[in-house]
DNA sequence: TGCCACTACTGCGTAAAGCGCAGTAGTGTG
DNA sequence: CACACTACTGCGCTTTACGCAGTAGTGGCA
């Protein structure tokens, strides 16, 4: 299974997800999501669900300047952003457990393991 | 959030775990997804999803001829489908680990309650 | 001082996949 | 005989993740 697709409708939470920790530029938030276990995430698909993110009206965007690179645009979850995370987190996480009872129900083999 | 985007990359793995249980033809896979709780699933999802999974070597298929209406293209698992269900469900176990652990870390409220 | 690596972001085109909807058929009911 | 329910197919649309190219700023190195 090519896990990019399981990342379709859940990249704005796992976005969310860290701008809820700390405020974040793209960059940064790429790394972070990789680090998470998000391994191959793309970074235009990043970029592209920042901007997504913001043109929603879930973020707040400022631009700081780096010495070490060029200006960096952060962003930040505002009220908004706030109630998407929570309400997503929860959509996730019972379309999760659906999906964890439809797998241990029934299956031949795989007795899920680490 | 959008709930369909949360199944892009899933209703294979959906589909696989119901036919995993028992064989069964696309009306009666919709109805089993949808009782698992997968409500918003579409017909034509599964359907289409059933023929690329069956296109694609995972599926056996046969005719079943029905006293209750027109005939039942019945689906079911070969060897192929059952590698492919049990690598996906690998797949998907750690994925949704992973989303666990990047949702539970610093978030501000949601404790997750039913 | 010219080149390259790393940081940081934007925009474009592509492909996958779920969905709505229309259409085709078979069967049973009023 | 029209209608509802079952059962399946095909078409076009939309969302969204991705690859890739392009633009820029900074610092290291020969």
């Amino acid at each position: 299974m090519d896990s990019s697709q399981l990342l379709k409708g859940v990249l704005d939470l796992a976005v969310l997800a860290v701008l809820d920790e700390r405020d974040g530029y793209g960059y940064d938030v790429v790394r972070r999501l990789r680090e998470a276990g998000l391994h191959d995430v793309g970074d235009a698909s990043v970029y592209g669900t920042l901007r997504r993110l913001f043109k929603a009206g879930a973020l707040t965007s400022y631009v700081v300047a780096s010495d070490e690179g060029p200006h960096r645009k952060y962003y930040g979850l505002n009220e908004v952003g706030r109630s998407m995370y929570a309400s997503s987190a929860r959509t996730w996480t019972s379309f999760a457990a659906t999906m964890a009872s439809l797998l241990k129900e029934g299956h031949s083999d795989p007795a899920p393991r680490s």
